[in-house]
DNA sequence: TATTATTTTTAGACTTGTCTAAAAATTTAT
DNA sequence: ATAAATTTTTAGACAAGTCTAAAAATAATA
Protein backbone atom coordinates (compact mmCIF):
# COMPACT_ATOMS: atom_id res chain seq x y z
CA UNK A 1 0.00 0.00 0.00
CA UNK A 2 1.22 3.49 -0.77
CA UNK A 3 0.82 6.75 1.06
CA UNK A 4 -0.71 9.82 -0.52
CA UNK A 5 2.72 11.33 -0.82
CA UNK A 6 4.23 8.24 -2.42
CA UNK A 7 1.39 8.13 -4.93
CA UNK A 8 2.00 11.75 -5.86
CA UNK A 9 5.68 11.09 -6.45
CA UNK A 10 4.92 8.05 -8.60
CA UNK A 11 2.41 10.02 -10.63
CA UNK A 12 4.89 12.85 -11.16
CA UNK A 13 7.60 10.46 -12.30
CA UNK A 14 5.08 8.72 -14.57
CA UNK A 15 4.18 11.98 -16.30
CA UNK A 16 7.81 13.07 -16.58
CA UNK A 17 8.81 9.73 -18.10
CA UNK A 18 6.16 10.11 -20.81
CA UNK A 19 7.70 13.44 -21.80
CA UNK A 20 11.43 12.79 -21.67
CA UNK A 21 12.24 9.15 -22.20
CA UNK A 22 15.11 7.93 -20.10
CA UNK A 23 15.64 8.63 -16.41
CA UNK A 24 13.88 11.41 -14.58
CA UNK A 25 16.03 13.90 -12.68
CA UNK A 26 15.64 14.84 -9.05
CA UNK A 27 15.20 18.48 -9.95
CA UNK A 28 12.49 17.74 -12.48
CA UNK A 29 10.49 15.89 -9.85
CA UNK A 30 11.07 18.65 -7.32
CA UNK A 31 9.79 21.26 -9.73
CA UNK A 32 6.74 19.22 -10.71
CA UNK A 33 5.77 18.68 -7.08
CA UNK A 34 6.73 22.17 -5.93
CA UNK A 35 9.08 20.74 -3.33
CA UNK A 36 12.82 20.72 -2.69
CA UNK A 37 15.40 18.44 -4.29
CA UNK A 38 16.47 17.18 -0.88
CA UNK A 39 12.94 16.03 -0.14
CA UNK A 40 12.84 14.25 -3.46
CA UNK A 41 16.06 12.39 -2.72
CA UNK A 42 14.61 11.20 0.58
CA UNK A 43 11.43 9.98 -1.01
CA UNK A 44 13.21 8.34 -3.92
CA UNK A 45 15.14 6.19 -1.49
CA UNK A 46 11.91 5.06 0.09
CA UNK A 47 10.35 4.30 -3.27
CA UNK A 48 13.46 2.43 -4.27
CA UNK A 49 13.18 0.27 -1.12
CA UNK A 50 9.61 -0.48 -2.09
CA UNK A 51 10.81 -1.48 -5.55
CA UNK A 52 8.66 0.91 -7.51
CA UNK A 53 11.58 2.89 -8.90
CA UNK A 54 15.11 2.08 -10.03
CA UNK A 55 17.55 4.50 -8.50
CA UNK A 56 21.27 5.06 -8.73
CA UNK A 57 22.71 8.03 -6.92
CA UNK A 58 23.07 11.10 -9.12
CA UNK A 59 21.56 9.17 -12.03
CA UNK A 60 17.87 9.92 -11.61
CA UNK A 61 15.05 7.37 -11.48
CA UNK A 62 12.87 5.24 -13.70
CA UNK A 63 9.67 3.47 -12.72
CA UNK A 64 9.71 -0.30 -12.41
CA UNK A 65 6.84 -2.29 -13.92
CA UNK A 66 5.19 -2.27 -10.51
CA UNK A 67 5.75 1.47 -10.14
CA UNK A 68 4.25 2.12 -13.54
CA UNK A 69 1.20 0.08 -12.62
CA UNK A 70 0.65 1.99 -9.41
CA UNK A 71 1.13 5.35 -11.12
CA UNK A 72 -1.20 4.45 -13.99
CA UNK A 73 -3.85 3.41 -11.50
CA UNK A 74 -3.67 6.81 -9.83
CA UNK A 75 -3.88 8.55 -13.20
CA UNK A 76 -6.81 6.30 -14.13
CA UNK A 77 -8.65 7.29 -10.99
CA UNK A 78 -7.89 10.96 -11.50
CA UNK A 79 -9.26 10.98 -15.02
CA UNK A 80 -12.32 8.88 -14.27
CA UNK A 81 -13.23 11.25 -11.45
CA UNK A 82 -12.77 14.18 -13.82
CA UNK A 83 -15.26 12.61 -16.20
CA UNK A 84 -17.66 12.08 -13.31
CA UNK A 85 -17.40 15.69 -12.20
CA UNK A 86 -18.04 17.07 -15.66
CA UNK A 87 -20.64 14.58 -16.88
CA UNK A 88 -22.62 14.04 -13.70
CA UNK A 89 -22.00 17.01 -11.44
CA UNK A 90 -21.87 19.80 -14.01
CA UNK A 91 -18.34 20.93 -13.32
CA UNK A 92 -16.52 22.86 -16.01
CA UNK A 93 -13.36 21.34 -17.37
CA UNK A 94 -11.28 23.98 -15.65
CA UNK A 95 -12.71 23.17 -12.22
CA UNK A 96 -12.07 19.45 -12.04
CA UNK A 97 -8.33 19.14 -11.52
CA UNK A 98 -8.12 20.30 -7.92
CA UNK A 99 -10.89 18.01 -6.74
CA UNK A 100 -9.63 15.05 -8.78
CA UNK A 101 -6.23 15.52 -7.11
CA UNK A 102 -7.94 14.52 -3.89
CA UNK A 103 -10.30 11.86 -5.25
CA UNK A 104 -7.49 10.02 -7.04
CA UNK A 105 -6.19 8.76 -3.69
CA UNK A 106 -9.37 7.03 -2.53
CA UNK A 107 -8.64 3.35 -2.12
CA UNK A 108 -11.31 0.91 -3.29
CA UNK A 109 -11.10 -1.33 -6.32
CA UNK A 110 -14.85 -1.78 -6.37
CA UNK A 111 -15.38 1.97 -6.29
CA UNK A 112 -13.29 2.65 -9.33
CA UNK A 113 -14.59 -0.30 -11.32
CA UNK A 114 -18.19 0.65 -10.65
CA UNK A 115 -17.47 4.28 -11.38
CA UNK A 116 -15.95 3.24 -14.70
CA UNK A 117 -19.09 1.26 -15.56
CA UNK A 118 -21.37 4.05 -14.31
CA UNK A 119 -19.65 6.48 -16.67
CA UNK A 120 -19.93 4.09 -19.62
CA UNK A 121 -16.25 3.11 -19.74
CA UNK A 122 -14.94 6.44 -20.99
CA UNK A 123 -11.63 6.46 -22.85
CA UNK A 124 -10.70 10.11 -22.39
CA UNK A 125 -11.02 12.72 -19.68
CA UNK A 126 -12.56 16.17 -20.17
CA UNK A 127 -9.24 17.57 -21.42
CA UNK A 128 -8.85 14.85 -24.02
CA UNK A 129 -6.24 12.88 -22.11
CA UNK A 130 -6.53 9.09 -22.37
CA UNK A 131 -7.73 7.07 -19.36
CA UNK A 132 -5.49 4.08 -18.57
CA UNK A 133 -7.39 0.79 -18.49
CA UNK A 134 -7.41 -1.57 -15.49
CA UNK A 135 -3.98 -2.89 -16.45
CA UNK A 136 -2.53 0.57 -16.82
CA UNK A 137 -2.36 0.59 -20.60
CA UNK A 138 -3.46 3.61 -22.50
CA UNK A 139 -4.59 3.92 -26.04
CA UNK A 140 -2.56 6.54 -27.84
CA UNK A 141 -4.48 8.45 -30.47
CA UNK A 142 -2.50 10.09 -33.24
CA UNK A 143 -2.77 13.81 -32.65
CA UNK A 144 -1.16 16.96 -33.97
CA UNK A 145 -0.90 20.47 -32.65
CA UNK A 146 -3.22 22.88 -34.39
CA UNK A 147 -0.19 25.04 -35.09
CA UNK A 148 1.26 22.37 -37.37
CA UNK A 149 -1.71 22.33 -39.75
CA UNK A 150 -1.52 24.24 -43.02
CA UNK A 151 -4.00 26.58 -44.64
CA UNK A 152 -7.28 24.89 -45.56
CA UNK A 153 -6.53 21.80 -43.49
CA UNK A 154 -8.99 20.88 -40.77
CA UNK A 155 -9.40 18.49 -37.86
CA UNK A 156 -11.34 17.71 -34.72
CA UNK A 157 -10.24 19.32 -31.48
CA UNK A 158 -9.41 16.39 -29.18
CA UNK A 159 -7.32 17.81 -26.36
CA UNK A 160 -5.18 20.49 -24.84
CA UNK A 161 -1.50 20.50 -24.01
CA UNK A 162 -1.70 23.10 -21.27
CA UNK A 163 -4.67 22.28 -19.09
CA UNK A 164 -4.29 25.16 -16.67
CA UNK A 165 -7.49 26.69 -15.43
CA UNK A 166 -6.68 29.99 -17.14
CA UNK A 167 -6.18 28.46 -20.57
CA UNK A 168 -9.33 26.33 -20.29
CA UNK A 169 -11.42 29.32 -19.28
CA UNK A 170 -9.99 31.25 -22.21
CA UNK A 171 -11.07 28.45 -24.55
CA UNK A 172 -14.55 28.46 -23.01
CA UNK A 173 -14.81 32.17 -23.70
CA UNK A 174 -13.83 31.65 -27.32
CA UNK A 175 -16.22 28.73 -27.73
CA UNK A 176 -13.46 26.21 -28.33
CA UNK A 177 -14.42 22.80 -26.89
CA UNK A 178 -13.47 19.18 -27.49
CA UNK A 179 -15.13 17.53 -30.46
CA UNK A 180 -15.47 20.68 -32.52
CA UNK A 181 -14.20 20.81 -36.09
CA UNK A 182 -11.56 23.44 -36.72
CA UNK A 183 -10.45 24.60 -40.15
CA UNK A 184 -7.40 26.74 -40.81
CA UNK A 185 -8.53 29.69 -42.91
CA UNK A 186 -5.27 31.57 -42.95
CA UNK A 187 -1.88 31.81 -41.27
CA UNK A 188 -0.14 35.11 -40.70
CA UNK A 189 3.59 34.96 -41.15
CA UNK A 190 4.58 38.06 -39.21
CA UNK A 191 3.11 37.00 -35.84
CA UNK A 192 2.24 33.34 -36.48
CA UNK A 193 -1.39 33.98 -35.62
CA UNK A 194 -4.01 31.79 -37.26
CA UNK A 195 -7.46 32.48 -38.60
CA UNK A 196 -9.74 29.54 -37.95
CA UNK A 197 -13.28 28.47 -38.59
CA UNK A 198 -14.82 26.70 -35.62
CA UNK A 199 -18.45 25.70 -36.01
CA UNK A 200 -19.83 28.62 -37.97
CA UNK A 201 -17.64 31.14 -36.20
CA UNK A 202 -14.52 32.72 -37.62
CA UNK A 203 -11.82 33.84 -35.21
CA UNK A 204 -8.17 34.66 -34.97
CA UNK A 205 -5.97 33.00 -32.38
CA UNK A 206 -2.36 33.49 -31.42
CA UNK A 207 0.33 30.93 -32.01
CA UNK A 208 0.52 30.31 -28.29
CA UNK A 209 -3.08 29.11 -28.36
CA UNK A 210 -2.64 27.13 -31.57
CA UNK A 211 0.31 25.25 -30.17
CA UNK A 212 -1.65 24.18 -27.11
CA UNK A 213 -4.57 22.59 -28.96
CA UNK A 214 -4.48 19.01 -30.18
CA UNK A 215 -6.24 18.05 -33.38
CA UNK A 216 -7.15 14.61 -34.70
CA UNK A 217 -6.22 14.47 -38.35
CA UNK A 218 -9.44 14.77 -40.30
CA UNK A 219 -8.59 12.90 -43.46
CA UNK A 220 -10.68 13.78 -46.48
CA UNK A 221 -11.68 17.39 -45.73
CA UNK B 1 -8.98 24.27 7.45
CA UNK B 2 -8.80 21.00 9.30
CA UNK B 3 -6.60 17.98 8.83
CA UNK B 4 -7.96 14.51 8.23
CA UNK B 5 -7.12 13.59 11.78
CA UNK B 6 -8.76 16.66 13.23
CA UNK B 7 -11.90 15.96 11.24
CA UNK B 8 -12.01 12.42 12.56
CA UNK B 9 -11.74 13.63 16.14
CA UNK B 10 -14.50 16.19 15.61
CA UNK B 11 -16.73 13.55 14.06
CA UNK B 12 -16.10 11.16 16.94
CA UNK B 13 -16.92 13.83 19.52
CA UNK B 14 -20.01 14.79 17.54
CA UNK B 15 -21.32 11.22 17.59
CA UNK B 16 -20.47 10.77 21.25
CA UNK B 17 -22.24 14.01 22.19
CA UNK B 18 -25.43 12.83 20.49
CA UNK B 19 -25.41 9.72 22.67
CA UNK B 20 -24.45 11.05 26.09
CA UNK B 21 -25.34 14.67 26.50
CA UNK B 22 -22.83 16.66 28.50
CA UNK B 23 -19.08 16.51 28.05
CA UNK B 24 -17.32 13.70 26.24
CA UNK B 25 -14.53 11.89 28.08
CA UNK B 26 -11.00 11.40 26.82
CA UNK B 27 -11.34 7.64 27.15
CA UNK B 28 -14.58 7.54 25.17
CA UNK B 29 -12.90 9.35 22.28
CA UNK B 30 -9.87 7.09 22.52
CA UNK B 31 -12.04 4.00 22.32
CA UNK B 32 -14.11 5.31 19.42
CA UNK B 33 -11.00 6.15 17.41
CA UNK B 34 -9.05 3.07 18.48
CA UNK B 35 -6.23 5.21 19.80
CA UNK B 36 -4.68 5.99 23.17
CA UNK B 37 -5.93 8.45 25.76
CA UNK B 38 -2.63 10.31 25.67
CA UNK B 39 -3.01 10.90 21.95
CA UNK B 40 -6.51 12.19 22.53
CA UNK B 41 -5.30 14.67 25.14
CA UNK B 42 -2.72 15.99 22.68
CA UNK B 43 -5.26 16.41 19.92
CA UNK B 44 -7.85 17.95 22.21
CA UNK B 45 -5.41 20.70 23.07
CA UNK B 46 -4.94 21.46 19.41
CA UNK B 47 -8.68 21.48 18.77
CA UNK B 48 -9.14 23.73 21.76
CA UNK B 49 -6.59 26.17 20.31
CA UNK B 50 -8.56 26.16 17.10
CA UNK B 51 -11.72 26.91 19.07
CA UNK B 52 -13.72 23.95 17.89
CA UNK B 53 -13.96 22.35 21.34
CA UNK B 54 -14.26 23.61 24.88
CA UNK B 55 -11.77 21.88 27.10
CA UNK B 56 -10.94 21.95 30.77
CA UNK B 57 -8.33 19.54 32.05
CA UNK B 58 -9.81 16.33 33.44
CA UNK B 59 -13.31 17.54 32.53
CA UNK B 60 -13.72 16.24 29.00
CA UNK B 61 -14.74 18.26 25.95
CA UNK B 62 -17.78 19.66 24.21
CA UNK B 63 -17.97 20.97 20.66
CA UNK B 64 -18.32 24.70 20.10
CA UNK B 65 -20.82 25.92 17.54
CA UNK B 66 -18.00 26.06 15.03
CA UNK B 67 -16.88 22.56 15.95
CA UNK B 68 -20.38 21.22 15.56
CA UNK B 69 -20.63 22.81 12.14
CA UNK B 70 -17.39 21.25 10.98
CA UNK B 71 -18.34 17.83 12.37
CA UNK B 72 -21.81 17.94 10.84
CA UNK B 73 -20.31 18.82 7.49
CA UNK B 74 -18.10 15.73 7.65
CA UNK B 75 -21.08 13.57 8.61
CA UNK B 76 -23.10 15.14 5.82
CA UNK B 77 -20.41 14.25 3.30
CA UNK B 78 -20.08 10.73 4.68
CA UNK B 79 -23.78 10.03 4.36
CA UNK B 80 -24.21 11.64 0.97
CA UNK B 81 -21.36 9.54 -0.38
CA UNK B 82 -22.99 6.45 1.11
CA UNK B 83 -26.17 7.23 -0.79
CA UNK B 84 -24.13 7.71 -3.95
CA UNK B 85 -22.38 4.39 -3.54
CA UNK B 86 -25.62 2.48 -3.00
CA UNK B 87 -27.87 4.31 -5.45
CA UNK B 88 -25.45 4.89 -8.30
CA UNK B 89 -22.63 2.40 -7.96
CA UNK B 90 -24.54 -0.65 -6.75
CA UNK B 91 -22.78 -1.04 -3.43
CA UNK B 92 -24.57 -2.97 -0.69
CA UNK B 93 -25.30 -1.09 2.50
CA UNK B 94 -22.67 -3.11 4.35
CA UNK B 95 -19.92 -2.13 1.90
CA UNK B 96 -20.22 1.64 1.97
CA UNK B 97 -18.81 2.65 5.31
CA UNK B 98 -15.13 2.03 4.66
CA UNK B 99 -15.12 3.95 1.39
CA UNK B 100 -17.24 6.79 2.78
CA UNK B 101 -14.69 7.15 5.60
CA UNK B 102 -12.24 8.23 2.92
CA UNK B 103 -14.59 10.25 0.72
CA UNK B 104 -15.88 12.31 3.66
CA UNK B 105 -12.57 14.19 3.80
CA UNK B 106 -12.60 15.48 0.22
CA UNK B 107 -12.67 19.25 0.31
CA UNK B 108 -14.89 21.01 -2.21
CA UNK B 109 -18.10 22.84 -1.44
CA UNK B 110 -19.20 22.63 -5.05
CA UNK B 111 -18.60 18.88 -5.09
CA UNK B 112 -20.84 18.19 -2.15
CA UNK B 113 -23.57 20.60 -3.22
CA UNK B 114 -23.69 19.15 -6.70
CA UNK B 115 -23.59 15.61 -5.35
CA UNK B 116 -26.53 16.47 -3.10
CA UNK B 117 -28.49 17.73 -6.09
CA UNK B 118 -27.43 14.79 -8.26
CA UNK B 119 -28.80 12.41 -5.64
CA UNK B 120 -32.09 14.31 -5.39
CA UNK B 121 -31.43 15.90 -1.98
CA UNK B 122 -31.70 12.71 0.06
CA UNK B 123 -32.62 13.05 3.73
CA UNK B 124 -31.30 9.70 4.97
CA UNK B 125 -28.36 7.46 4.25
CA UNK B 126 -28.64 3.75 3.37
CA UNK B 127 -28.73 2.78 7.06
CA UNK B 128 -31.56 5.18 7.80
CA UNK B 129 -29.41 7.80 9.49
CA UNK B 130 -30.36 11.41 8.78
CA UNK B 131 -28.18 13.56 6.52
CA UNK B 132 -27.36 16.98 8.02
CA UNK B 133 -28.32 19.88 5.76
CA UNK B 134 -25.89 22.56 4.58
CA UNK B 135 -26.13 24.31 7.93
CA UNK B 136 -25.52 21.14 9.87
CA UNK B 137 -29.06 20.68 11.10
CA UNK B 138 -30.62 17.29 11.00
CA UNK B 139 -34.25 16.37 10.95
CA UNK B 140 -34.97 13.94 13.75
CA UNK B 141 -37.66 11.44 12.93
CA UNK B 142 -39.49 9.84 15.84
CA UNK B 143 -38.38 6.26 15.92
CA UNK B 144 -38.67 3.30 18.26
CA UNK B 145 -36.74 0.09 18.59
CA UNK B 146 -38.62 -2.89 17.20
CA UNK B 147 -38.13 -4.54 20.59
CA UNK B 148 -40.36 -1.93 22.25
CA UNK B 149 -43.41 -2.70 20.12
CA UNK B 150 -46.17 -4.92 21.50
CA UNK B 151 -47.95 -7.84 19.94
CA UNK B 152 -49.98 -6.87 16.84
CA UNK B 153 -48.31 -3.49 16.54
CA UNK B 154 -46.54 -2.69 13.30
CA UNK B 155 -44.30 -0.08 11.75
CA UNK B 156 -41.94 0.69 8.92
CA UNK B 157 -38.31 -0.31 9.23
CA UNK B 158 -36.38 2.96 8.98
CA UNK B 159 -32.94 2.29 10.35
CA UNK B 160 -30.46 0.23 12.31
CA UNK B 161 -28.70 0.99 15.54
CA UNK B 162 -25.71 -1.27 14.93
CA UNK B 163 -24.55 -0.71 11.37
CA UNK B 164 -21.68 -3.17 11.45
CA UNK B 165 -21.07 -5.07 8.27
CA UNK B 166 -21.96 -8.37 9.96
CA UNK B 167 -25.33 -7.18 11.19
CA UNK B 168 -26.24 -5.63 7.85
CA UNK B 169 -25.35 -8.80 5.99
CA UNK B 170 -27.44 -10.79 8.44
CA UNK B 171 -30.41 -8.52 7.69
CA UNK B 172 -29.85 -8.98 3.96
CA UNK B 173 -29.97 -12.73 4.44
CA UNK B 174 -33.24 -12.48 6.34
CA UNK B 175 -34.74 -10.10 3.79
CA UNK B 176 -34.99 -7.21 6.21
CA UNK B 177 -34.46 -3.90 4.44
CA UNK B 178 -35.36 -0.26 5.03
CA UNK B 179 -38.89 0.70 4.09
CA UNK B 180 -40.44 -2.69 4.78
CA UNK B 181 -43.47 -3.01 7.02
CA UNK B 182 -42.93 -5.18 10.06
CA UNK B 183 -45.73 -6.52 12.28
CA UNK B 184 -45.21 -8.17 15.65
CA UNK B 185 -47.01 -11.50 15.57
CA UNK B 186 -45.85 -12.75 18.94
CA UNK B 187 -43.31 -12.16 21.68
CA UNK B 188 -41.75 -15.02 23.63
CA UNK B 189 -41.22 -14.24 27.27
CA UNK B 190 -38.60 -16.87 28.09
CA UNK B 191 -35.97 -15.69 25.57
CA UNK B 192 -37.45 -12.35 24.42
CA UNK B 193 -37.47 -13.54 20.83
CA UNK B 194 -40.07 -12.03 18.51
CA UNK B 195 -42.16 -13.49 15.71
CA UNK B 196 -42.61 -10.95 12.98
CA UNK B 197 -44.35 -10.62 9.67
CA UNK B 198 -42.20 -8.80 7.11
CA UNK B 199 -43.70 -8.46 3.66
CA UNK B 200 -45.46 -11.81 3.29
CA UNK B 201 -42.76 -13.68 5.20
CA UNK B 202 -43.04 -14.84 8.79
CA UNK B 203 -39.85 -15.17 10.78
CA UNK B 204 -38.52 -15.32 14.29
CA UNK B 205 -35.75 -12.99 15.40
CA UNK B 206 -33.81 -12.74 18.63
CA UNK B 207 -34.09 -9.82 21.00
CA UNK B 208 -30.61 -8.74 20.02
CA UNK B 209 -31.82 -8.21 16.47
CA UNK B 210 -35.09 -6.59 17.55
CA UNK B 211 -33.29 -4.06 19.67
CA UNK B 212 -31.09 -3.01 16.78
CA UNK B 213 -33.87 -2.20 14.33
CA UNK B 214 -35.60 1.17 14.27
CA UNK B 215 -39.25 1.44 13.40
CA UNK B 216 -41.30 4.45 12.46
CA UNK B 217 -44.57 4.34 14.37
CA UNK B 218 -47.23 3.24 11.93
CA UNK B 219 -50.29 4.94 13.34
CA UNK B 220 -53.62 3.50 12.34
CA UNK B 221 -53.64 -0.33 12.39
C1' DT C 1 42.12 19.36 -18.42
C1' DA C 2 41.53 22.43 -14.81
C1' DT C 3 38.07 25.32 -13.12
C1' DT C 4 33.42 26.92 -12.62
C1' DA C 5 28.62 26.04 -12.38
C1' DT C 6 24.98 23.02 -11.59
C1' DT C 7 22.82 19.12 -9.70
C1' DT C 8 22.32 15.92 -6.15
C1' DT C 9 22.99 14.15 -1.71
C1' DT C 10 23.83 14.37 3.27
C1' DA C 11 23.27 16.14 7.89
C1' DG C 12 20.53 18.01 11.13
C1' DA C 13 16.22 20.17 12.40
C1' DC C 14 11.15 20.82 12.53
C1' DT C 15 5.95 19.47 12.50
C1' DT C 16 2.18 16.25 12.88
C1' DG C 17 0.32 12.56 14.96
C1' DT C 18 1.20 8.76 17.37
C1' DC C 19 3.07 5.74 21.26
C1' DT C 20 4.75 4.00 26.21
C1' DA C 21 5.58 4.78 30.88
C1' DA C 22 5.07 7.43 34.75
C1' DA C 23 2.87 11.16 37.41
C1' DA C 24 -1.21 13.69 38.76
C1' DA C 25 -6.05 14.30 39.34
C1' DT C 26 -10.50 12.45 39.96
C1' DT C 27 -13.79 9.05 41.24
C1' DT C 28 -15.23 5.01 43.80
C1' DA C 29 -15.38 2.19 47.68
C1' DT C 30 -14.47 0.80 52.17
C1' DA D 1 -12.72 10.55 54.92
C1' DT D 2 -9.10 7.96 53.69
C1' DA D 3 -7.42 4.34 50.59
C1' DA D 4 -7.83 2.08 46.23
C1' DA D 5 -9.08 2.16 41.52
C1' DT D 6 -9.68 4.64 37.48
C1' DT D 7 -9.07 8.33 34.38
C1' DT D 8 -6.38 11.85 32.51
C1' DT D 9 -2.28 14.29 31.71
C1' DT D 10 2.71 14.89 31.16
C1' DA D 11 7.23 13.70 29.54
C1' DG D 12 9.94 11.78 26.30
C1' DA D 13 10.42 9.07 22.08
C1' DC D 14 9.45 7.73 17.32
C1' DA D 15 8.09 7.67 12.08
C1' DA D 16 6.75 10.29 8.01
C1' DG D 17 7.56 14.02 5.31
C1' DT D 18 9.39 18.22 4.81
C1' DC D 19 12.95 22.04 5.16
C1' DT D 20 17.76 24.70 5.18
C1' DA D 21 22.53 24.73 4.74
C1' DA D 22 26.55 22.55 3.57
C1' DA D 23 29.18 18.87 1.21
C1' DA D 24 29.91 15.85 -2.69
C1' DA D 25 29.40 14.50 -7.34
C1' DT D 26 28.56 15.53 -12.05
C1' DA D 27 28.39 18.57 -16.06
C1' DA D 28 29.84 22.61 -18.58
C1' DT D 29 33.31 25.83 -19.98
C1' DA D 30 37.41 28.06 -20.87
Amino acid sequence: MFTLSEENYLKAIYHLELGNDGGVSTNAIAEKLATKASSVTDMIKKLSEKEVVLYKKYKGVTLTVLGKTVAASVVRKHRLWEVFLVEKLNFSWHEVHEVAEQLEHIKSAKLINQLDRFLGFPTHDPHGDPIPDKDGNLKIVAKSLLSTLSKNESGICIGVDDSSSEFLQFLDKKGITLGKKITILDKEDFDDSVSILIGDKKLSISNKIASNLYIRAHTGQ
